[in-house]
DNA sequence: GTACGTGCAAAAGTTTTGCCTCGCC
DNA sequence: GGCGAGGCAAAACTTTTGCACGTAC
């Protein structure tokens, strides 16, 4: 399904870096990964990873974002719905953040500057090191004339 | 257990507000969260509600925090390890925040006004009125001579 | 060749639900 | 007294795991 030379994902380089054992599963999640700018869950990740190569199983989508996330590849998130959601790690600075709108559901990202290094700050005065943000605004659209549920 | 005439918890008051019937198990429950000041799952909020009432049992208090969260009484929280752990909800404002310690795990709270508004003010910008903010920083205390992992 | 990854199916863990009884308003 | 709440146990769902086999290095 895939060409034998076609180039490995960002995120396959990535997995070779750690020293990971670049199997034909992971390199298919990490792809699948690579090319996805939401944030699926493992079942959203499963079906989409099916397509590109059907010999995966869910059991090893779930090992396999369990060892990206361990490796600093993935992070996890929860937008409740009780299933966990996926997205590729930033870098080690500019973390994203989320608005989450409140009547679709529907995640929105986007970055702050002023937020990254106000949280840094307080963090800091805390006698902390920032590792990770988790950061999810829920909003509601400002009502305009003639808007409805 | 409780004196008849023992007066209700604050958020068995804020339940009665809400027009919610008010039954021995919810009061129990309400008592035991406006007893708390830590994050407790409902395993943990059903180990202390059975010390007060052991007539209750674990399916009311699943139905009892989800009512409460769609009342705005409770609201939920994922600080990874798969259950969701639940803390009294906050008023309009001054919403707090959680710095988890990433050595211990440990959830410490805290406050920020400079921070409540500049959230207020990223989330008015793109259109949206805040509804509710859930921010966890994870942090690793900063590194003193001495410190090891 | 060996150690580790994977598929399958069963297990484990958390949360929800059906049904009947009980209790609040 | 009626309608919603609760107990109990089964069901539903998500995630993990044991085992036998396959594959990357």
């Amino acid at each position: 399904m895939k060409e034998p030379n076609s180039p490995d994902s960002p995120l396959a380089e990535l997995c070779r870096q750690r020293g990971l054992k670049l199997t034909g599963q992971r390199r298919t999640i990490a792809f699948v990964l690579s090319d996805s700018d939401d944030h699926p869950d493992v079942e959203e990740l499963y079906r989409r990873a099916v397509e590109v190569d059907p010999r995966i199983s869910i059991a090893t989508v779930y090992r396999t974002v369990r060892l990206f996330e361990e490796n600093g590849i993935l992070q996890r998130r929860d937008f409740g719905g009780g299933r966990a959601r996926y997205e590729v790690a930033d870098g080690d600075h500019g973390d994203h953040y989320h608005l989450i709108d409140a009547d679709s559901g529907k995640v929105i990202e986007f970055e702050n500057t002023e937020l990254d290094s106000l949280l840094a700050g307080i963090v800091r005065q805390m006698g902390y090191d920032l590792v990770t943000t988790r950061l999810s605004v829920v909003g509601r659209p400002k009502a305009k004339s003639g808007q409805r549920e």
